[in-house]
DNA sequence: TCCATGTATTTTGTATACATGATGAAAGTA
DNA sequence: TACTTTCATCATGTATACAAAATACATGGA
């Protein structure tokens, strides 16, 4: 998004709104629980207006659900509702796999191999939290490669909701280390610009998400 | 959404969306125009406070773009972002093709068949409008055969941007016996609930959309 | 004539005030 | 005691007023 110099002149509303996401995704604002408009609306600092339009985005994201004269809850997911958003995300991660090894230049696959190659340090060292966000920022850019912009805002979209989820995530040893491994083979398969390969690399990775994160819901 | 008997208790904001998302299909909000504020409010009779949450609902949702102190304008879709959309509904239509024969009763399959069968009516008698409506809802409701709401939302959020288009679409009558031959095809393979040949009849469907719309664009 | 700078006007962004509807407590009745 | 019913209070929804920014226009200088 930011491009060169410009000034972030970003307005207030997308200021609440990006920190009310994180709030949630901190779990400073409990799924389930009502958000206190007026409470927070002083803790932050700004006036109901562009705290309510905010709101509004955020319920359009799916993050939050507004209900008619009885405020806002964050929005709590049920296993089923995570089960779904995986089972979509694994679909559209296999496209952009796919649509990657056709679309991406030399360089672009380079850069994400190198991407990789850190994550794999941070596996060595035990490093979680610089390991979480190389991940994140991974299968992002694999998302940028497949060159589709819906797919990336889709993709974006349901990474956003789930963040929250994969952030609590008791990441067990063995968990890890199979993640680790599906990395590989996206790798090897993305080098080799194998479509078919790295489509069901993704999918099998996130197949195995599920069975991740959903003793933490 | 609409669960059972509730009352529609909707909120201003909310029937403004909707209102403007009408305008924006009808063409009478031309895509890449400003959105005029002023004249706007006093047309629908409403204060700027709710016509600007609606406004980020929208934007949220990708039809409009609010640029910070410049005005909002009814986003306009280039070649590119409508080949992009169709990429992805095509995968999505695929796996909610599959899905359904997996999870669908008899029941629904069978109320699906009876809406095509209505749509092959509005066929023969060449009733384009109630056709072009059927056929929204028969995409609507394969969806939700799915059983999986995530796959249903991000459906109907790219139906959305892409209705006006549609709406638009100059159906030459080759294109639309095509269309018709897809969904005979579609139909067969879920009484048989043979997911792989519906997945592949639902991604063909939309690979053809693209040749039916791309010159509307 | 053309460009730059300053000013006026319009438009957008934010805050606050008012209206309306929901929630809950107290009082009254069965 | 349990169950209504009413009223008070508070939260939410909407309108308006004020502030800040952007655009359009005009004036002066090269």
């Amino acid at each position: 998004m930011g491009s060169s110099i410009a000034i972030t002149n970003r307005s207030l509303h997308d200021q609440v709104a990006s920190r009310i996401r994180d709030l949630i995704i901190e779990g400073r604002l409990e799924p389930g629980s009502r958000i206190d408009e007026a409470h927070l609306i002083e803790e932050l600092g700004v006036s109901r207006t562009p705290f309510r339009e905010a709101l509004r985005t955020l319920a359009a994201e799916g993050l939050v659900i507004v209900r008619p004269s009885k405020g806002s809850i964050v929005r709590k997911l049920t296993h089923k509702d995570v089960f779904s958003m995986l089972e979509v995300l694994r679909n559209l991660e296999r496209l952009a796999g796919e649509l990657s090894c056709e679309r991406a230049s030399d360089e672009e696959i380079a850069a994400l191999v190198d991407l990789h190659n850190r994550m794999m340090d941070c596996y060595r060292l035990r490093d979680r939290m610089p390991y979480y966000k190389l991940n994140q920022e991974f299968h992002s850019r694999l998302a940028e490669l497949s060159k589709n912009e819906t797919l990336q805002e889709m993709q974006a979209n349901i990474q956003a909701r789930l963040k929250r989820i994969r952030y609590i995530g008791n990441e067990k040893p063995e968990f890890w280390a199979g993640a680790v491994a599906d990395h590989e083979e996206m790798v090897l398969a993305l080098k080799d610009r194998d479509a078919i390969r790295l489509g069901n690399a993704m999918a099998h990775h996130l197949k195995n998400t599920w069975d991740r994160v959903k003793d933490s819901i």
